[in-house]
Order: structure tokens, then C-alpha cells, then sequence
DNA sequence: CCCCTGACTAATA
DNA sequence: GTATTAGCCAGGG
């Protein structure tokens, strides 16, 4: 396993509930603001005996992948809010309080 | 070994 | 305000 997706299965395991981390963020904390593309594609491949937060996982807009949400956008949506993440009424993530902002992180 | 594709983002027109 | 371009890294053909 390269460093990259390691970095991204750990960042993506420390994302606490009601909080939610987009990719270029989290690229951001491994020193590569512009990889995003990689963090997604690390996700994707994300094994499930890690039990990663993908779903807490999204992109700028505060929506989770379209098409590759599990179950469906609404339903994450959904469980998100459960969680205690809130949500605009157009139905996007309120990424300025919903967002992960670990102060021990770098950025 | 070379080329294409892919859960994205930010900048520019 | 939306549309287009470039940049990242890794995996598959």
C-alpha cells in the first residue's frame, strides 16, 4: 500500500461524527491540495475491513458522490444529519460548520 | 513501457 | 453565474 492511500484511510478513519471532510481538504492535509482526485479514487478502492467513513467523506458541494453513495444521496443525507451533521435547504452539507477542522491536524 | 481513466478542486474565460 | 482547463497519483489494458 503506497503512503498516499495510507494517509487517506487514516485521515479518513479520524473523521468524528456530525463532522464531515471533503477531498481536497483532506489532500490538503497530506500536502497535496491538488490530488482530491486521489483521495476519491482511494476511497473507492478503500477496503471495508477498515470500516471507513466514506460516507462522511464528500465533495465541495457537501453532497456525497452522486452515483456512488450507498444506497442513494438522500439516504446518507440522511443518516449524516443523524449524526449531526447539518444540512442548506437546497440539500447541501453546511460545510462552514458541518466541515472537520482538527486543530492537530496541519493546513 | 505508454496511454487512458477515475468518488475532485481551483482558477480562468 | 456557468463552462472549460490543468493538476494530482495509481491502477488497468
Amino acid at each position: 500500500m503506497n503512503k498516499f492511500y495510507a494517509d487517506v484511510y487514516e485521515l479518513a478513519a479520524l473523521i468524528p461524527e456530525g463532522k464531515v471532510a471533503a477531498y481536497g481538504q483532506i489532500a490538503s492535509m497530506l500536502g497535496n491540495p491538488l490530488a482530491a482526485r486521489q483521495v476519491g479514487y482511494a476511497m473507492n478502492a478503500a477496503p471495508e475491513n477498515l470500516h471507513l467513513p466514506c460516507h462522511r467523506v464528500v465533495n465541495k458541494k457537501g453532497e456525497m458522490l452522486p452515483g456512488s453513495a450507498f444506497g442513494g444521496v438522500e439516504a446518507q443525507k440522511k443518516r449524516l444529519k443523524q449524526e449531526g451533521v447539518i444540512f442548506h435547504d437546497n440539500g447541501c452539507i453546511d460545510m462552514k460548520k458541518s466541515m472537520w477542522r482538527p486543530e492537530f491536524t496541519f493546513r
